[in-house]
RNA sequence: GGCGGAAUGGCAGAAUGGCUAUGCAGCGGAUUGCAAAUCCGUGGAUCUCGGUUCGACUCCGGGUUCCGCCUCCA
C-alpha cells in the first residue's frame, strides 16, 4: 500500500484517495519571468514520478500544474524588456514547455493560467469578504484577516504570536494586523490591471491557487504539491483562504520537495547561484539531468555539482550498456524475475526513488550474466525496460545513448579507424593497433572490443 | 529568537533494534595481444557524549555542525 508523506501531519499516511480510483493533484507552477532552473527543474520531476507512479498504480490522475503569469516580477521585466507582460510570459512558457519536453515530464492535464481565471479569483474574494475574512483596506487593497481563521499556521506548525514577534517584512499603515496578506492588490500607474468589485487591480500571489485548484479540482482534493519554500507563507495562506471560503476540507495529503542546493547554499534567484536548465541541458545530455535529479529522495536536498552529473552519467552508462546487447521483450509480463514487487514496495514507501533505482541495477547485475540471444535475457531486459518506464528512463535507444548525437564526418572516421584497428589486430601488428586506439580515443572515443565484434561509446 | 529538516565508507545515497543497500571510484582475480565492457572476490561508515537494551547507525536525553522557512522563491 502507497504510504505518502505529509506535511501536515509530519508522518507517512497510507494514501486513499477521496473518489476510487481517482487522484486529484494540483501542483504550484513556476511565475514566468524568466527560465526555469535546475530547482524548478527538481519539483517538477519529482512530481512527474509521482504521476507516473500513481498512474503505474492504477490511478486515474487529473494532474494541475499552474501558471502564475501575472506578478510584480513579471511587470518589472516586461517593462525592463521594453515589452508587454503577455509578450513576456507567451516567451517564457514557450521555453518553460521545450525544458521540461526534454526532461521527459508528462504535460499535465490543466495548465491554468492566472490571467485566464480572473472571475474565479474575484468569486473566492467575495466569498471571504462575505463571510467576514476580508477586508478592503483604506488603499483599495483587499487584505485576508488572520486572526480572524483560528486553524491559522497548522501547515507551517506556525504560531501566531511568534510570527507576530519575527515579522521582518515592514507592515504597510492599512493593514489591520501585520500578518495580513494581500487578496486583491489595487492598481498602480503603468501596471497591467483587470476589473474589479474593489477597483482596479490584480489578484495577489496566494488567491490565484486557491481559485485555481477549486475550479479544476473541486473543494476537497488528494494531492497539493510544491517546493518546500512554498509550505509558509504560500501554502498556510492558501489553506488560509481555501478553508474560509468553502466549508469543506480542503487537501488530504500535502507534499514538498527538497531544495537543490549549490556550494550548500539554496539555489534561487534571488541568490543569483542558479544553473538555468537550458544552459545545463546545452552541456548534459537529459536523461542524465534526469536521472541526476532522482539521484535522492524527493524530500532530501540535493547537491548539484559536477561530479554528481558525472556519476548520474555513468550510472546511466551502466544500464544501456547492459541493454545494448539485448533485444528486450517489451511484451515480457510486467512481473517478470520478482523485481517490480521490490521496485513497488520501494515506491510505496513515500516514493522511495533511490531504492527503486537500485532494484533496476539488480536487474542489470542479472542481465549482465545471462546470454544475450537467450529468452531469459530478452525477458530481463524488457522487465529493466518497463521498471525504467515508469520512472522515465532507459527509453532512448543504447547506441545513441552512448555514443551520442555525431555528424556524419566524424562517424565515418571513426569507423575507418575501426575498420583500420581490426585489420592491424588480424594481422597481429599491435603496435599499429594500438596507436589506432590512441587516435580514436583523442576523438574522445573507448572501444569496446569482444568476441562477437567491434563497438564504441563516447568518453 | 520561532518552526522544520539533516549529519552514514573517497564521492553520491538508502535502510533497519541483531541479517549484503545500490551506483561511481579503489584493490585482487577471471577474461583480453594489451585495453574497454563484463563477471567473481575484497577493504572502507553510521558527528559527539551519555542512557535504555542481551544487542543501536536505528529508540531516549545533552552537545556540536549544517541546511531550509519565518521577505519574492520550486
Amino acid at each position: 500500500m502507497l504510504q505518502i508523506y505529509n506535511t501536515l501531519s509530519k508522518e507517512k499516511q497510507p494514501f486513499t484517495p477521496i473518489v476510487k480510483n481517482k487522484v486529484g493533484l494540483y501542483v504550484c507552477g513556476i511565475t514566468v519571468y524568466d527560465l526555469c532552473h535546475m530547482g524548478h527543474a527538481r519539483t517538477y520531476l519529482s512530481f512527474d514520478i509521482v504521476l507516473r507512479y500513481l498512474r503505474h498504480l492504477g490511478f486515474e490522475v487529473k494532474y494541475v500544474r499552474n501558471i502564475t503569469d501575472v506578478d510584480d516580477k513579471i511587470i518589472q521585466r516586461a517593462q525592463q524588456n521594453n515589452e508587454t507582460p503577455g509578450e513576456l510570459t507567451q516567451r517564457t512558457i514557450t521555453e518553460m514547455h521545450a525544458d521540461f519536453a526534454a526532461l521527459n515530464l508528462l504535460k499535465p492535464d490543466v495548465e491554468p493560467r492566472v490571467t485566464t481565471h480572473m472571475p474565479e479569483i474575484i468569486t473566492v474574494i467575495e466569498r471571504l469578504i462575505d463571510k467576514g475574512y476580508a477586508y478592503q483596506s483604506s488603499t483599495g487593497d483587499v487584505l485576508f484577516k488572520v486572526n480572524a481563521y483560528e486553524g491559522y499556521g497548522k501547515l507551517s506548525k506556525q504560531d501566531l504570536s511568534q510570527l507576530v514577534s519575527g515579522i521582518r517584512v515592514q507592515t504597510t499603515s492599512d493593514k489591520h494586523d501585520p500578518l495580513d496578506f494581500i487578496l486583491w492588490k489595487g492598481v498602480k500607474e503603468g501596471e497591467i490591471s483587470w476589473a474589479s468589485p474593489w477597483g482596479e487591480g490584480r489578484p495577489g500571489w496566494h488567491i490565484e491557487c486557491s481559485a485555481m485548484n477549486h475550479k479544476h479540482l473541486g473543494e476537497h482534493f488528494d494531492i497539493h504539491g510544491g517546493g518546500s519554500d512554498l509550505i509558509f507563507p504560500h501554502h498556510e495562506n492558501e489553506v488560509a483562504q481555501s478553508c474560509c471560503a468553502y466549508d469543506t476540507p480542503y487537501v488530504n495529503t500535502w507534499m514538498h520537495t527538497g531544495m537543490v542546493q549549490i556550494n550548500n547554499e539554496k539555489m534561487s534567484k534571488s541568490l543569483d547561484n542558479f544553473f538555468t536548465l537550458r544552459s545545463v541541458l546545452e552541456k548534459h545530455d537529459a536523461e542524465t539531468l534526469r536521472f541526476f535529479l532522482m539521484s535522492a529522495h524527493y524530500r532530501s536536498q540535493l547537491s548539484y555539482s559536477q561530479e554528481n552529473i558525472d556519476q548520474a552519467r555513468a550510472s546511466l552508462e551502466r544500464f544501456y550498456t547492459s541493454l545494448r546487447d539485448v533485444k528486450a521483450n517489451v511484451d515480457v509480463e510486467m512481473s517478470y524475475g520478482g523485481y517490480l514487487a521490490k521496485f513497488e514496495a520501494a515506491m510505496n514507501d513515500d516514493f522511495n526513488m533511490p531504492v527503486a533505482v537500485a532494484v533496476l541495477f539488480d536487474i542489470v547485475k542479472d542481465l549482465n550474466k545471462l546470454d544475450s540471444n537467450s529468452d531469459e535475457a530478452k525477458d530481463t531486459a524488457g522487465a529493466l525496460r518497463h521498471l525504467g518506464k515508469i520512472l522515465g528512463i532507459l527509453e532512448n535507444e543504447p547506441e545513441q545513448f552512448l555514443q551520442g548525437d555525431l555528424s556524419q564526418d566524424l562517424t565515418a572516421q571513426i569507423e575507418a579507424l575501426i575498420a583500420k584497428r581490426i585489420q592491424a589486430r588480424t594481422d597481429k601488428n599491435w603496435a599499429s593497433a594500438d596507436a589506432i586506439r590512441d587516435e580514436l580515443s583523442a576523438l574522445g572515443v573507448i572501444l569496446e572490443e569482444s568476441k562477437t565484434g567491434t563497438t564504441w561509446r563516447k568518453a
